[in-house]
DNA sequence: TCTGGGGTCCTAGGACCC
DNA sequence: TCTGGGGTCCTAGGACCC
C-alpha cells in the first residue's frame, strides 16, 4: 500500500491531493483494442490455467458473472448468453500497461505505478479549480493513444481517491472523472460504501466489522480509535485517518526492487511423477532467476513448495515447503536449479496427485557488491555472469526460452491450459494484427 | 472433470543475549 | 526451594492488494 506513517498527529499529512487513474476492465479493454468484434458484447478473461474469471466487460457483469468465480461454475451462463471467453494474455496486457503508464508519466513525474492497471498521481501542482479538467485531459489522452478507457478519482487521500474512482464507474454521467477533494456530501457518499469495499479492509476484517455493526466506510471512519487499533493494529488506524481526509499512506514514486520473487503455476493436469515435478520446478526457477537478474539482484534463500488439490476432498492431501539458505548470494540459474531440485526431493512424496508447485527466491540483495563467502572455492563469478548475460540477451532477442536449461523438459505436457488465448499483437512479429480489406 | 499468480506489510512468539 | 527483565533478531502465519 505504499509508505506509511505511524498514526501520530504530527506525521499525518494534510493538504495532499491524489488522483487515482484506473483502467476500466483492463484485460477486456486490451483485447477489445485489437478485436473490435468484442465491443458491445459480453466478454470475460480467465486467469492462468483458464481457472477463474479475472476480468469482465460491463455486459458480462450485468449478466451476473462475479469477479474471481471459477470458470466451470459459470460455464452454463457463459454458453447460454454467448459470452466471449479469453485466456489471459499477460504479454499483451503488460505491454499495453507500459504504454498507458508512459503517457501518464508525461503529465507528472510524481507518480506511483500501483498495479498493472492503476496509478496514483500527485496533484500538488494543479490548481484547485482544474482538478476535473486535468482528469478529463488524462482520460482523453490515454484513450486517444491506446484505446483504453480510464476512470479518474481525485481526493485528499489515496483511500478516498479509490472510493471516488469506484463511484465514477457506476455513474456514467460523471464522464469518468470525480473530484471529492472538498465534497459537501462526503458523509452520504461514505455511508453508501460497504465496509468490505474499503481499500485495506478485506474479507476477514470485513466480516469482523460487520458483526460489530460497522457496515459502511462512514461507520468505520467514525468508530473509536481504541477499538480499531486493538482489533486491526495500525493498518486499520491508517485507514480510519485516510477516510477522515488525513493522508496516512504516501505516494511511492520509486519502484523498489522486489524483496522476494516467486514463480509458481498450477498444472494443466495432475502430476505425480518426481521427474515431471523436477522439470516444472526447474522451469519455474529459470523464470524466477530471469526476473532476479533483470532487477540486478542475487538471492540468499530459496523456497520450494508443492501441493495437491485441496478442493478435491476425495484425494489424499499433501502440501509442504522447504527453504534453504544459500552459502552465498546467487543468481546463476544452474546453481539455483540444483538447490531447488534438492529441496523438491526432500518434500516430494510418491502417490499424490500434485496440482501446483512453485519456487520463491528470497532475501534478495543487489548484485554488486556481492558478499562472497571466503571459505568457498572460487566459483569463477565472472564466467557465470557472462553465461547468464548471454542467455538473457539471446532470449530477449529471439523470444522466451529460445535458449534454456535442459532439466526443465522439452514437451512440458504438464504445463498450464490456455485454450482461448489471443495473439501477442504488440510484441511478436508473427502475431501482428492482420486487417482484411476485401 | 474444471477453483490464478505474485507480491507487501504487520504481529506474535521463540531464541538468544546481557 | 527460589527461577528477572529488557532488548533484538528471526520466522511463520495472517491479513491485505491487484
Amino acid at each position: 500500500m505504499g509508505n506509511c506513517y505511524l498514526g501520530t498527529e504530527s506525521e499525518i499529512l494534510k493538504n495532499k491531493i491524489f488522483a487515482l487513474v484506473d483502467c476500466n476492465n483492463f484485460y477486456v479493454s486490451c483485447e477489445r483494442v485489437f478485436n473490435p468484434k468484442l465491443n458491445n458484447v459480453p466478454v470475460v478473461v480467465l486467469s492462468n490455467n483458464d481457472g477463474c474469471v479475472v476480468a469482465r466487460s460491463e455486459e458480462a457483469k450485468a449478466l451476473g458473472i462475479t469477479m474471481g468465480i471459477p470458470y466451470f461454475k459459470v460455464k452454463g451462463i457463459i454458453e447460454s448468453n454467448n459470452i466471449r471467453v479469453l485466456s489471459s494474455n499477460y504479454v499483451l496486457y503488460g505491454d499495453m500497461s507500459e504504454r498507458v503508464m508512459n503517457l501518464l508519466a508525461k503529465f507528472t513525474p510524481n507518480i506511483e505505478l500501483y498495479s498493472i492497471d492503476e496509478a496514483f498521481l500527485d496533484m500538488k501542482d494543479i490548481s484547485v479549480n482544474d482538478y476535473t479538467a486535468y482528469g478529463k485531459e488524462i482520460r482523453k489522452t490515454i484513450f486517444k493513444n491506446t484505446g483504453i478507457p480510464v476512470s479518474v478519482g481525485i481526493a485528499r487521500t489515496k483511500t478516498l481517491s479509490k472510493i471516488a474512482n469506484e463511484y465514477v464507474k457506476h455513474n456514467p454521467r460523471l464522464n469518468g472523472v470525480f473530484d471529492i477533494v472538498d465534497f459537501p456530501k462526503m458523509d452520504k457518499l461514505l455511508a453508501h460504501v460497504p465496509i468490505h469495499e474499503v481499500w485495506g479492509i478485506g474479507g476477514a476484517f470485513g466480516r469482523m466489522l460487520m458483526n460489530r455493526k460497522i457496515l459502511s466506510a462512514k461507520d468505520f471512519r467514525d468508530a473509536s480509535e481504541f477499538f480499531i487499533k486493538d482489533k486491526m493494529g495500525i493498518i486499520g488506524l491508517r485507514t480510519k485517518y485516510e477516510l477522515q481526509g488525513l493522508s496516512a499512506v504516501s505516494l511511492d514514486e520509486v519502484l523498489e526492487p522486489k524483496k522476494a520473487i516467486m514463480s509458481s503455476r498450477s498444472f494443466g493436469r495432475y502430476v505425480n511423477k518426481q521427474c515431471e515435478l523436477e522439470e516444472a520446478i526447474s522451469q519455474y526457477t529459470i523464470r524466477a532467476a530471469e526476473k532476479l537478474r533483470k532487477q540486478q539482484g542475487c538471492c540468499n534463500s530459496i523456497n520450494v513448495f508443492v501441493m495437491t488439490n485441496h478442493y478435491k476432498l476425495t484425494d489424499k492431501q499433501h502440501a509442504e515447503n522447504k527453504t534453504i539458505t544459500l552459502p552465498e548470494p546467487a543468481n546463476y540459474t544452474p546453481e539455483l536449479i540444483k538447490y531447488a531440485v534438492y529441496l523438491l526431493r526432500k518434500i516430494y512424496k510418491p502417490g499424490y496427485n500434485y496440482i501446483k508447485a512453485g519456487v520463491l527466491l528470497g532475501n534478495i540483495v543487489p548484485e554488486t557488491p556481492v558478499q562472497l563467502n571466503a571459505f568457498l572455492v572460487n566459483r569463477d563469478h565472472d564466467k557465470r555472469n557472462r553465461i547468464m548475460k548471454a542467455m538473457d540477451s539471446i532470449n530477449k532477442t529471439f523470444g522466451r526460452d529460445s535458449l534454456k536449461v535442459a532439466s526443465s523438459g522439452i514437451a512440458q505436457d504438464w504445463a498450464m491450459k490456455r485454450q482461448h488465448i489471443s495473439q501477442r499483437y504488440t510484441t511478436n512479429w508473427n502475431e501482428l494484427l492482420t486487417v482484411n480489406l476485401t
